[in-house]
DNA sequence: CGGCGTTTCTTGACTGCTTCAAGGGAGCAG
DNA sequence: CTGCTCCCTTGAAGCAGTCAAGAAACGCCG
């Protein structure tokens, strides 16, 4: 749970003006991390009484490019947010029911692992994005996959 | 250049029945990897002389589903396909360009690393998906971006 | 070799996520 | 407080990918 003043010194910091929905989707971020869009459209909407769907996909694009929030999307699943970035840090993926969890990295910082040995050409790396794919635990167990589309959700309250 | 009974060989392996479609996607993912279903629908209709937007679609889920093709999806493009499988390699894509190329795996097999070390919490990891960003040498070179979206294709004839 | 059942392709429409565009409203410097 | 600039609202459109029904093709079998 973030300060609202930090929140606010965070946007300034990173030149950007201070607005009641850009606060609104920055904390509803930081509060639920790896929500989609339309989540956190209904997360800022508990935080505000009104902002338009626009608002809420302009103010996240603002926030990736300026670097306050990242954006990741795992093969199958819409765009999904986290706040958690200077960190190089992964992710893992439950195949089944899409659950998406953090996982440090090893190294620490960026990129953490370079192409091995042989076959880099003529690139410069500069991130290296890793997304490991398996099964939680309780999909590991229980056998049949509940779930037809994965609806990927954090571990915590809503 | 595959063999096209090698290409029947490898459907009639994967249980499916050989029809010209699956023959001409297929071949087509083979020779040109990398490519997104647009480029995948052209490509094929240079093979057959028609085919449906809605086969080709179908015909790579096919060969997704069964492991003949691999589907890749970095941020901001859409579906892309290529024939190598079986070896866990990963790729680099640039972040200007877009131009996507493979580089092999160091440790061979699947998943070619674990989490780190502390976080693994009751997962059951099976792949490591690993995407290298960076700068291709003529974009590095280059300045400014010179491409607005990204259009990746292969190196090579089309 | 030819018929039949099942799978697969064609056609056409549609969904859902995301973006574009124009105008009114809010932040912030002076 | 005033004005400039940027941001949010409203409404609509774009695009990749999907759904559904019927025709065609594959391939098993006699």
């Amino acid at each position: 749970m973030p300060d609202p003043a930090e929140l606010e010194r965070d946007l300034r910091t990173a030149g950007l003006r201070v607005t009641r929905p850009r606060l609104a989707v920055l904390d509803a971020v930081h509060v639920h991390p790896h929500l989609d869009t339309e989540a956190l459209i209904g997360a800022a909407r508990t935080r505000l009484e009104s902002i338009s769907h626009q608002a809420v996909y302009d103010v996240l694009r603002v926030l990736t490019d300026t670097g306050l929030v990242r954006r990741i999307q795992p093969q199958g699943s819409v765009a999904r947010y986290e706040a958690r970035v200077g960190d190089n840090h992964h992710h893992l993926v439950c195949r089944d029911c899409g659950v998406i969890v953090d996982v440090d990295c090893a190294t620490g910082a960026a990129p953490c692992l370079m192409p091995s040995g042989d076959a880099p050409p003529d690139f410069v790396v500069d991130e290296a994005e890793v997304i490991y794919w398996g099964r939680c635990r309780s999909c590991a167990t229980a056998p049949a996959a509940p779930s037809t589309t994965a609806r990927p959700a954090e571990r915590g309250n809503p």
